[in-house]
This record gives C-alpha cells, structure tokens and sequence, in this order.
DNA sequence: ACTTTAGCCTGTCGGC
DNA sequence: TGCCGACAGGCTAAAG
C-alpha cells in the first residue's frame, strides 16, 4: 500500500528512464479509475517530453510542456518500466509509451488511483490544500503543535490528515507515535509541546529510513525497479497484533480507529 | 470550522 | 472444493 516512501521509491525507479524522453504514445485501456482518465492525457502527450518526474504529497508530477501528468497510486497501484512488446496483463490499465519502444506502465487492481492532467498544480483542486511535506523545511514540532490548537480529534487521525501534513498514512502513523511514545488516541490539542517536537522527528525519520529501505512491501508493493521494499522488518507496532513489544516485551495491542486500524503498545505510548 | 461517515474496488483469507 | 462475507485501505464528498 504506497505511503509516501513507496511513492518516492516508485519515483526514482522510474525517473531515469523517462526524464528527457519524448512520449511515442498512451493506451489507455481503462479509464474508470478514482476518476475518469481525461482525453487530455492521450491527446496532448504524445510528442511531449517529460522533463523531469517529482513528488508532492502521494502524487508524481510528469512535468511537459503542454501541462503536467498527475499520478495517484491510491493503495494498489504500482509503476513499472517494460518493453511495449510485452503483452498487457489484467489491470494494466495505462502505457505511456516512449521513444526507444519502453514504456511506463500503470497497474491498480483496486483502482483506487487516478491520473489527472493540470496546467497548474498550486491550483489544481486535489492538491492546492495541502499542508506541507514532512521531509520539508517548514514542517516541526511549532507548526504541528499551532496546527493542533483547538483540534478534537486523535493525534492518529490528525496526522493522517493531508491538510496538516501529507504522506503519512496508516503505517507510518502507527510507527511514528510508537516511536513518540504517544497514544494514537490522544486527542491532538492534549499532546503537549516537547512531545510534539518528538513527533516531528519521528516522523521525519520513519519516512526517511522507509525510504532509505525502499519503502514496505505488505502484500503486492513493489517499487519501479520491481523491487519489494525491506522497510517491513524494521516495523515497530504496524501488524504485530499480540507479538512482544521490542522495547517493553509486552503485547503489542490494536483498536479501529476511523476504520483504520491501529497498533500501538499500552506500555509505551500514553 | 471541525468531525464523522459512506463509498469507491478487487484480491485474499478464514469459516463452513 | 467452493462459496461467501469480511477485510484491506487513500482520499474525497457529503452529511452531521
């Protein structure tokens, strides 16, 4: 399920092989994703080239002259370079063909993804209320902390929430306030500032050591290089419903949360 | 303004 | 062996 470091990892799997390409052509076999696949795409790329391929929040942004490609993996879409000769399984639903006869290609059996089109990504309504990227500059404990004042809700909750801080999704939430020693059911405005500030961090640092591992395969991530991610052994709560604790030993517990669930150790985290 | 809920979709898995 | 319901989950829109 691609979190932020999945994304990334995707992003510099791919990125050598299309930046600097011109688009031959896109087959779009079906277009009933999150939402429709617009004409636009195959009607203005071919005969673009992708400058440069970059990531904000869980999208990748194909950058051309003619506008930008916005591509949402949504929790089972994946990104692979082929060669076009290769026959088109189920759930291939787009190709991006370019010039040497590769080809970008899309799977997302659930089809919960989406590939958009804008000229302009600070106004495009999906991304232009986006709170800051937790890798980035502006993002620590002050702004999470200033951003909580007044909210109710589950610190859990809070930080899954894309207009507070994007990229962190189920996985990395739970292991992030692991890692903070914070109860993923405390409400945001009662986690007190120095606890804040571990929060930023950890957040920062599960992300980029995801990364660093080339993200978590679950079940059927894989990066653009057909790799699994190796993230998944150094989970910390994530999945370990009953199993031991590693810094207390005792058993790690789950609850549902918004439908999501949710480890967390009793011991550890208040 | 904030919070909660429904819904999109299909592969997988446990139970019978 | 096969059927079936539950579950997984990112994100948005609509409802509260």
């Amino acid at each position: 399920m691609p979190e932020l470091p999945e994304v990334e990892t995707s992003r510099r799997g791919i990125a050598p092989w299309l930046e600097g390409m011109r688009v031959e052509n896109v087959v779009v076999r079906e277009r009933r994703l999150r939402w429709p696949v617009p004409a636009e795409i195959d009607r203005l790329l071919p005969g673009e080239i992708i400058h440069s391929i970059r990531r904000r929040a869980k999208y990748l942004l194909f950058d051309t002259d003619a506008g930008i490609l916005l591509l949402h993996l949504g929790m089972s879409g994946s990104v692979r370079i082929i060669d076009h000769s290769e026959p088109a399984a189920k759930h291939d639903h787009v190709d991006i063909v370019i010039e040497d006869g590769k080809a970008l290609r899309f799977r997302d059996p659930r089809r919960f993804g989406s590939m958009l089109w804008t000229n302009d990504v600070g106004k495009h309504p999906l991304l232009r209320d986006l709170g800051p990227e937790p890798l980035g500059e502006e993002f620590d404990g002050d702004y999470l902390w200033q951003a909580a004042r007044g909210r109710r809700i589950s610190i859990k909750q809070f930080i899954m929430n894309g207009a507070v801080v994007v990229g962190v999704g189920n996985i990395y939430a739970s292991e992030s306030l692991f890692l903070a020693g914070i109860h993923p059911l405390r409400r945001a405005d009662r986690v007190a500032m120095p606890r804040m500030q571990l929060l930023a961090t950890s957040i920062r640092s599960v992300l980029q050591q995801a990364i660093e591992a080339g993200g978590t395969t679950l079940r059927d991530y894989y990066g653009g290089d057909g790799e699994p991610g190796y993230f998944r052994q150094q989970l910390e709560v994530y999945a370990r419903e009953g199993e031991p604790c590693r810094r207390c030993k005792s058993p790690i517990a789950a609850v549902v949360l918004g439908q999501r669930s949710t480890f967390y150790c009793k011991r550890c985290q208040r």
